[in-house]
DNA sequence: CGTTTTCAAGGAACCGGTTCCACAAAGCCC
DNA sequence: GGGCTTTGTGGAACCGGTTCCTTGAAAACG
């Protein structure tokens, strides 16, 4: 393997000025510079990025800890930052964390050791179990997506309002009946919000006089589950609620199909809304509240930037924007389904 | 930080004492190991991973390069690599590339820098682009999970057989007018297999005498876009085919729900197979070839481990089990459909 | 009992870059 | 023209571990 050293000498330099030459700090002449470059060209050099690191103390990586992707928004946000921190020349380390398990002891016995990352994006890290406090304890630039903190960067949309405009969009549309379908929000699993858009739904509610109407339905908010939950809810036509708000476009997806199979029309008899704008709502007509993870991560990674060239910055809380989507899932109630 | 320096002064020995006693290579006293690691633990240290990769020449770190993690199976695969690697104490650098990209490139470097990883485990890499080739030239550790090579370590699925029996399962049902929903094969992006599975279904008819009968449907294989050309396939009652024969569960999902959709019954008037066994399968009753991703990726990291362990060893070739899967989307065709 | 092994531990070299420092040459000022 | 700053370069120290080499003591051997 060619080092640094190769460089120099086919350059004619000394190794030191060989490293000024390539990382541009210091003085270099022009000339010298382009030797020393042309040396680098012809010998295809790279830096061993373990050597540059003990030097620097730069690892030019960024440590993601998330869920694993097998939900479309989560699959979505490291997708954005991936793409992100490749612009901005870094690399990713992902530690996919399930449960309180080994995964997130070793990353944050790594994130402690504060050698391996220059920076942390920790996404959906319940508050509850103090991983983040943890985390910011360590000093590293730490940017949290999903649950807001007051000791690091955040990037977390407003669950409350995006809860609230949906169902407020089904009670403008005339709905009285209307439940929340969403996870158990002490699920001190990986948080997205399930608490906080489940407060939406009911304010929204209260606001409207229909408290004694709120119905909150517990499912877990995958298709297939929320496909069983809503079967079973929608089954019994009598105690049938005339819409749905869903904590996520996969729940209100699965409403949708429970609905299809129970061939009860939608938004005929029956009016959903969810909260994503996911892959497969168009395809579902689905009427819902649009947010862009993609962005999010982006979002993620300028704050993570900011942060680790000035430490001492005042922290920054980006409030990603929502905007409602209306499609053919929601209509005004059949007024014999009063 | 404190560093292996502080350690050794506190457990009263000499670095490299303190080294061997933490690693566990060359003599130490029973005694004196104890000592250093009490020290260590107090101090609560850990080796900073640049110095350690630097004297060391690993990394114990692994690049993933695989398309972004927004379908099944591939946040599956993600999935099972995962946690197959922190079970070996081993970081995941992960390389998202979607279009023959800056990202592919840039990964490409670092692989041929040779320094960043101790491995590589390259997904569903187009064996057209030569990248695979490239990536064996490194002289790395490198496992391809989809793609087969002679030049490397890999897990495949018998794609062929796979689509073949999958088929044949249609013409042991009675159906003759079976259609191949599926990619087109000569997209030079990543590659899971569609052109084998294409040749499989092939075979599956030219053995049944129905080579007449060989009709491929081109789309891009997610669930709305194959949404989108079921309903256009099985618009026109007349040459509406009896069977579907997916290439994937996504693309045979698409297709239940566009016949769902134009009140086409399933299985009554058409039966649709998949390849896969995808999260929503059960759901929709689908009949189809089950693999197991997570299983494959924790096969990928077995491989990849005993390549960084002999570099000399015969390659390994795996190929994961596949099965059938019947469920309720298949059935015998109605007999005035003929 | 003397000699050869084996075991334990310290000192120094090394991994491959980056950066500090010393020094020389050139440019600038009064 | 002498002193001072700016520029360009090489040598050496350093980042924090690991490993080779050496030395000394204890154990095994003939």
């Amino acid at each position: 393997m060619t080092g640094i050293i190769d460089v120099a000498l086919r350059a004619g330099v000394a190794k030191s000025t060989a490293s000024r030459a390539l990382s541009g700090n210091g003085y270099v002449s022009a000339e010298t510079r382009e030797r020393v470059e042309r040396a680098a060209r012809e010998l295809a050099y790279s830096a061993h990025s373990s050597a540059s690191s003990l030097a620097t103390g730069r690892t030019s990586t960024i440590g993601v800890i998330m869920p694993m992707a097998d939900r479309w928004y989560f699959a979505e946000l490291l997708s954005g930052i991936q793409r992100a921190l490749v612009d901005d020349g870094l690399d990713l380390g992902l530690y996919g964390a399930t449960e309180g398990s080994a995964e997130r002891a070793r990353m944050l016995d790594h994130a402690l050791a504060g050698r391996r990352f220059d920076g942390i994006i920790a996404v959906c890290l319940q508050p509850g179990a103090h991983e983040l406090e943890r985390l910011t304890e360590t000093g590293l630039p730490l940017v949290s997506v999903g649950p807001f903190s007051e000791r690091a960067d955040t990037v977390t949309i407003d669950d409350v309002a995006a809860s609230r405009v949906a169902t407020e969009h089904l009670i403008d549309l005339g709905h009285e009946d209307i439940a929340f379908l969403g996870d158990e929000p002490d699920a001190d699993r990986f948080s997205f919000g399930e608490r906080k858009r489940l407060d939406g739904y009911c304010q929204a509610m209260i606001s409207a006089g229909l408290d004694r109407r709120i119905r909150p339905v517990t499912t877990r908010s995958t298709i297939p589950e929320a496909f069983e939950t809503s079967a079973a809810l929608l089954a019994d036509k009598r105690h049938r609620p005339t819409a749905i708000a869903a904590v996520c476009d996969e729940a209100a997806i699965g409403a949708i199909l429970a609905a299809q199979r129970l061939g009860i029309p939608v938004p005929g008899e029956l009016s959903v809304t969810g909260i994503d704008d996911h892959r497969y709502a168009e395809m579902f007509a689905l009427t819902t509240i649009r947010q862009s993870p993609k962005e999010q991560g982006a979002e993620a990674v300028r704050l993570l930037r900011a942060r680790m060239q000035d430490p001492q910055a005042p922290l920054g809380h980006v409030v990603a924007p929502v905007s409602l989507v209306a499609r053919a899932s929601t209509a005004v109630p059949r007024s014999d389904a009063r």
